[in-house]
DNA sequence: ATGCATGAGGA
DNA sequence: CCTCATGCATG
C-alpha cells in the first residue's frame, strides 16, 4: 500500500512550537484519476463537502467583480508641486520592455512585474485549486464551463498552466478575474443544488490542424545543442538543420520559438518576495517544484 | 501535464 | 521573421 500522504510524523502532546508548514495540499484520487479529496495539513475535506466549503480566505477589499483596481507600484512622492492631473480610471498598460530588470532606488518590498503582484497571483492559484477541487471538478470541466458563458473563454491548457504558474505574469493577471468570477458563480449554484455547472453548449466544427511533429530522441539532442550554442538560428541555418534532420523547416523554425518562448514562460521560479531583513543575494537558485 | 501549432501584432 | 497568448493533441 504506497502511502501517498506525506510525513504525518506528529506525536501527540507536543508543544505548540512555531512550526512554519506551508499548506501543501495533497489530492486523493481513484484508479479513475478522479478526485476524492483534498488533503490539507491534518484535515481532509471530501469533494461531497455540499455546503460546508471551509476555505473562504477572502479578506476584505477583495473584489468580485471584474473591475481591475489595478494597484499602483507604490511610488516615492516627490517632495514637489504635483500636477492635479490624477486619473483613477485603469489605464492599459505601460509597457516596460524589462520585465525582470528592477530599477535601482526603487524597492520592491513586494514581488511585482509589469504590474502584477505575483504574491497575489500565487496565492490565488493556490486557492482556485483547491476550490476547484472542492466542487469536485476537473480542469476540462472548468473550461468547457468557462466556455459555455460570457466572457473569455479557456481551455484545459490554460487553467492547467495557470494553477502551475506555467504563464507570464501578464496572462496570469488577465486570467485571474475570469476564474475568480466563474469560481464564485460555481460555488454559489452548488449550494443550490444546481449541479449544472458543466453545460456543454455545442462547439462547432473547428478547422482540422497539423498533425503535431514528434521529433525523435536524436533530432532533439541535435536540436538542442544548436538551442544552446545559439537561440536565433538565422533563416540560413534552420534550412541546413532541417535538411539534415529531414523535417519541414517551418517545423523546426516553430520548434526554436516554441522553445525560446519555454524559457520565458513561468512566474514560479522568479525569485519569491525576500522575506525578513534583506537576504544577503541570491546568487542563483534553481529551485526545482515538485509535480503533484 | 506538456509539446507542437496557430494566428495576431510588431518591426 | 519574431514574440506572445492560447489551444489542440498527445504521452
Amino acid at each position: 500500500m504506497p502511502n501517498s500522504v506525506g510525513p504525518s510524523s506528529q506525536s501527540g502532546g507536543g508543544t505548540p512550537s512555531l512550526q512554519v508548514q506551508p499548506i501543501t495540499p495533497q489530492l486523493l484520487t481513484n484508479a479513475q484519476g478522479q478526485i476524492i479529496a483534498t488533503v490539507i495539513g491534518n484535515q481532509i475535506l471530501p469533494v461531497i463537502n455540499t455546503q460546508g466549503i471551509t476555505l473562504s480566505p477572502i479578506k476584505p477589499g477583495q473584489q468580485t467583480s471584474q473591475a481591475p483596481p489595478v494597484s499602483q507600484p507604490s511610488l516615492l512622492r516627490m517632495p514637489h508641486s504635483q500636477s492635479p492631473l490624477r486619473q483613477a480610471s485603469s489605464s492599459s498598460t505601460t509597457s516596460s520592455s524589462s520585465s525582470s530588470a528592477l530599477s535601482v532606488g526603487q524597492l520592491v518590498s513586494s514581488d511585482e512585474v509589469d504590474g502584477v503582484n505575483l504574491e497575489e497571483i500565487r496565492e490565488f492559484a493556490k486557492a482556485f485549486k483547491i476550490r476547484r477541487l472542492s466542487l469536485g471538478l476537473t480542469q476540462t470541466q472548468v473550461g468547457q464551463a468557462l466556455s459555455a458563458t460570457e466572457g473569455p473563454a479557456y481551455s484545459q491548457s490554460a487553467i492547467c498552466r495557470f494553477e502551475k504558474l506555467d504563464i507570464t505574469p501578464k496572462s496570469a493577471q488577465k486570467i485571474k478575474p475570469v476564474l475568480e468570477r466563474w469560481m464564485a458563480e460555481a460555488e454559489a449554484r452548488h449550494r443550490s443544488g444546481m449541479q449544472n455547472l458543466t453545460e456543454f453548449i455545442g462547439s462547432e466544427p473547428s478547422k482540422k490542424r497539423k498533425r503535431r511533429t514528434s521529433f525523435t530522441p536524436q533530432a532533439l539532442e541535435i536540436l538542442n545543442s544548436h538551442f544552446e550554442k545559439n537561440t536565433h538560428p538565422s533563416g540560413q541555418e534552420m534550412t541546413e538543420i532541417a535538411e539534415k534532420l529531414n523535417y519541414d523547416r517551418e517545423v523546426v523554425r516553430v520548434w526554436f520559438c516554441n522553445k525560446r518562448q519555454a524559457l520565458k514562460n513561468t512566474i514560479k521560479r522568479l525569485k519569491p518576495p525576500e522575506l525578513g531583513p534583506v537576504a544577503p543575494m541570491d546568487p542563483l537558485v534553481d529551485n526545482m517544484e515538485e509535480h503533484p
